[in-house]
RNA sequence: GGAGGCUUAGUGAAGUGGCUAAACACGGCAGACUGUAAAUCUGCUCUCUCCGAGUUCGGUGGUUCGAAUCCAUCAGCCUCCA
C-alpha cells in the first residue's frame, strides 16, 4: 500500500485528475478515502482497477436508467480501469428480494446466451469493448457444494441480514421473508469474492448488496474489501417513480429514433439537469452555464430539452437520426402535420360489411384499443380522426380507403392497409 | 402440531343480506390550456349489439325470494404458541 508521500508529483496530480472524475455525479462512495486509495495503489503499480457491475439476465432491455452506472464504467475505462461485467444467471434464478416476490421464471440456457447478446449489442453503445468482460455468476455460484454455502453463511448474521432496508420494512409489517432472500446479497458478494473486484459500481438501492461485498471479501481475508460506489437513482418519465421497465416510464436505448426524442420531451423540466449530468457526457463547465441560462430564463426549458433529446438519438442512432428525430418533432407535434412516415396497420377485408365497418371495430381491430368500451369513449372524448376529419358519432361508419390515416390521440397514427 | 386473522376492480382501501357494477384515493386514458413539461379545469376508467343486458368481490358447494355480505369446504398468505 503506498501513501500519497511516496508518490511523484505527476503521479500525485493524476491521482487527483482521476478522483474528480470519478467523483462526480455519485450519491455516496462507501468509503471515500478507501476508493482514494485504490487509486493510488492503480497509479503507482499501473495495475487497472476492477470495476464490477451485476446485470440481471432476464430483462436484457437497457434503458436511460441503467446508463447511469454505465456512464460512470466508461469514464472508468476512459482513465485505464478494468470493467468486469456479470450476468446474473444464477442470482436471476432468486431475483433481487422486493417483497412482491413472485417466484422467478428459470431461464434456459439458450435465453441466457440470447439475453447476454442482447446486452452486450446494447452495451457496446457505450462502453469500450476491449476493456469490458463479461463473467456469468453460475460459473462460481453453481460449483458451490453445501459445505461451502454454510462457510459463506456462517460469515453474516441475521441482524445484519435484517438491516437491509426491504428486510427490516417487511419484518416490521408483518410480511413474509423467505430464507433464500437473504442469501441473495451474500450471491452478489460472492460474485466480488470471486472476481477480487476492486470497485462495485450500482445504484443506491444497492447499497446493502454492495457492502455485503466488502464485509464478505474482508471476511475471506481480502484485506481491506471493494469500495461501494452508488449512483442517484434515475427517475422515469412520470418524473417519480425510478425509471425501471416493468412501470412503462422509461426510454430503451434500442428504441425507434422518434420513440426516444419524443419519451424525452415528456420528461419533466425538472428532472432535465439530472439527465444531463448522469447520462450524457456534456461537461460540468457547459452543465453549469445551462443550469444558469435556465435559473435566468435565457434558455427556454423546452430548448434545452430538444437538446437532451437530440443528444439520446445521437449517442445511440447517431447524428443523422438526431437530425431527423428533431425535424420529425417539430413537425408533428410543434406544427401538428402529419408524419411522413406512419406505420402501416392492416386490415382484413373479411372485417368489412359491404365496403365498411364501424368506428368503433375498427380501433379495436386495428389493436389501437383493447375493447369496444375504451373505443366508444375515445370518440365521445374526440380523440379519434380520419385523415384529419375528426369522429365524434360512435356509430359512425366507416368505408376505409387503402392509406386513410387512423389517428387517436395526439401520439398514435396508423396507416391503413387493406388486405 | 395448536389458536387466531386476512384474501374486494391496475394499486391502496370502503362495504357485513336487498337502495352495490360496488364509495373513496392513487394510477391510467382523453379533452381544454401549453413547450408531447409542471400546475389547473373537465370527462371517462368490468364486458357486450350501450335502449338495455350480462359476468364480477380468492376457488367450490350450500342457506335464502335475494349474498361481496351468512354457512361449509378447499387454496394462498400473515401472526402468535409449541
Amino acid at each position: 500500500m503506498v501513501t500519497w508521500d511516496q508518490l511523484t508529483k505527476e503521479q500525485q496530480g493524476e491521482v487527483d485528475r482521476q478522483w474528480h472524475i470519478v467523483r462526480r455525479g455519485t450519491a455516496q462512495i462507501v468509503p471515500e478515502e478507501a476508493l482514494k486509495q485504490k487509486i493510488m495503489n492503480a497509479v503507482h503499480t499501473g495495475q487497472p482497477l476492477k470495476v464490477k457491475l451485476g446485470l440481471d439476465p432476464s430483462a436484457p432491455d437497457i434503458h436511460i436508467g441503467h446508463t447511469v452506472v454505465l456512464q460512470k464504467l466508461r469514464q472508468f475505462q476512459e482513465l485505464g480501469h478494468e470493467v468486469q461485467l456479470i450476468i446474473g444467471d444464477f442470482t436471476g434464478r432468486i431475483g433481487d428480494p422486493t417483497g412482491k416476490s413472485e417466484t422467478r421464471k428459470q431461464l434456459t440456457e439458450e435465453d441466457v446466451k440470447r439475453n447476454a447478446e442482447t446486452y452486450q449489442k446494447q452495451l457496446y453503445k457505450i462502453l469500450e469493448p476491449g476493456k469490458t468482460k463479461f463473467y456469468y455468476n453460475s460459473s462460481w455460484l453453481g460449483e458451490l457444494k453445501f459445505d461451502d454455502v454454510l462457510k459463506l453463511a456462517g460469515k453474516v448474521t441475521v441482524a445484519r441480514l435484517l438491516e437491509r432496508d426491504d428486510f427490516a420494512k417487511r419484518y416490521a409489517g408483518n410480511l413474509p421473508i423467505h430464507l433464500h432472500e437473504f442469501f441473495y446479497p451474500l450471491m452478489q458478494a460472492y460474485d466480488s469474492v470471486s472476481l477480487h473486484t476492486d470497485i462495485e459500481l450500482g445504484g443506491t438501492d444497492q447499497t446493502f448488496n454492495i457492502l455485503m461485498g466488502r464485509t464478505l471479501q474482508g471476511a475471506y481475508e481480502m484485506n481491506d474489501g471493494q469500495v461501494a460506489m452508488l449512483m442517484p437513482l434515475l427517475e422515469g418519465l412520470d418524473g417519480v417513480q425510478k425509471m425501471s421497465k416493468s412501470l412503462g416510464n422509461y426510454i430503451g436505448i434500442d428504441e425507434s429514433p422518434n420513440e426516444i426524442y419524443g419519451k424525452t420531451m415528456s420528461i419533466p423540466d425538472n428532472l432535465m439537469l439530472k439527465y444531463f449530468e448522469l447520462t450524457t457526457s456534456i461537461g460540468n463547465d457547459e452543465l453549469r452555464e445551462l443550469e444558469q441560462g435556465l435559473q435566468a430564463g435565457t434558455v427556454h426549458p423546452r430548448d434545452a430539452k430538444m437538446r437532451l433529446a437530440k443528444e439520446y438519438v445521437r449517442m445511440f442512432h447517431g447524428a443523422g437520426a438526431a437530425d431527423e428525430a428533431e425535424q420529425h418533432f417539430i413537425a408533428v407535434f410543434q406544427k401538428r402535420t402529419l408524419p411522413d412516415e406512419i406505420e402501416a396497420a392492416l386490415l382484413q377485408s373479411e372485417e368489412l360489411e359491404d365496403g365498411a365497418i364501424s368506428m368503433v371495430k375498427l380501433l379495436v381491430t386495428l389493436g389501437l384499443q383493447v375493447s369496444n368500451g375504451e373505443a366508444r369513449r375515445s370518440i365521445e372524448q374526440g380523440a379519434v380522426r380520419i385523415n384529419e376529419q375528426k369522429i365524434t358519432d360512435i356509430h359512425a361508419l366507416i368505408v376505409p380507403q387503402n392509406g386513410d390515416i387512423v389517428q387517436i390521440g395526439k401520439r398514435k397514427f396508423v396507416k391503413l392497409e387493406l388486405v
